[in-house]
DNA sequence: GTCTAACGATTAGCCGTCAAACGTTTCGAC
DNA sequence: GTCGAAACGTTTGACGGCTAATCGTTAGAC
């Protein structure tokens, strides 16, 4: 039942955004350094589907990290439109911290369960998703 | 990693509130009417409990539903502190409507995925809300 | 019997998300 | 070369969720 996956992202994301806001962190923070990271690229747009949020939503987050000096964005001299979103020193140092955090998070979650259940579990959400999206 | 289970879990309640958008209701109504359908209990707290939301957010939902004629609100004879809400016959007939909206939805999320990855999913995903919050 | 504490619901204010409209920049057709 | 279409980012308006504070009601202590 999807009613199970939704109480669970809820009640995840409750506890996790609980432990980050203990090193100075967010949810939100973290999901867009992590995307940051992770992906290798630094466009807004590229940024967002990384995230899988939406390009407004990822402008009101670099807002408030631009402004607390952790990112800084500059045009892409080859492509004006397009702005490079870089983590600055504050950023990298907050980034560094949380990763301990998640990964500690990380192994609490999976305290008790074993690695072909937690294979499956990837396979069946990743199935859900797709069938999500067929027909209308 | 609990980066899937949210993202299924965005996704998946996306897709749900589309499909129940083409019959006249929304994820958050579903949820509300789902509560008050299955729990057999009308005291607000207790609705907003089975919803998983706070009884402020419910409050919120509540008002929308009654001046759209779908539930009505009125004290209980016996303890007046409490709320007690009913569905209108309104009401009955978008339940009616959304349940069928939910049953094809289901079935659609459930193709090619076996009745023992369901029970699988269904027990980590528990294991996991237990997990989060173990421990500070 | 009164008075205080607990409880249920509401209100007010904030945050995160999205969709739609807008301004700017680039690129291709001609 | 110019002009229109497409891409990128931002702004605006709305919604759903939460927390904190408040109001009305009830139950218990004494």
């Amino acid at each position: 039942m999807g009613l199970t996956v939704a109480r669970t992202a809820k009640v995840l994301g409750r506890a996790f955004d609980d432990v980050l806001a203990e090193t100075g962190g967010s949810l939100s923070t973290w999901t867009i350094l992590f995307a940051l990271k992770t992906s290798a690229t630094a466009s807004q747009r590229e940024l967002a589907e990384a995230a899988a949020i939406q390009g407004a939503t990822l402008t009101h987050h670099l807002n408030g990290l631009e402004a607390d000096g952790l990112v800084t964005r500059r045009r892409d001299p080859a492509n004006r439109r397009v702005h490079l979103v870089e983590l600055t020193e504050a950023g990298e140092a907050l980034w560094q911290r949380l990763v301990r955090v998640a990964q500690d998070f990380d192994a609490r979650l999976r305290d008790g369960i074993s690695d072909s259940e937690v294979h499956v579990l990837e396979q069946v959400l990743n199935r859900l998703q797709h069938n999500a999206f067929q027909q209308a």
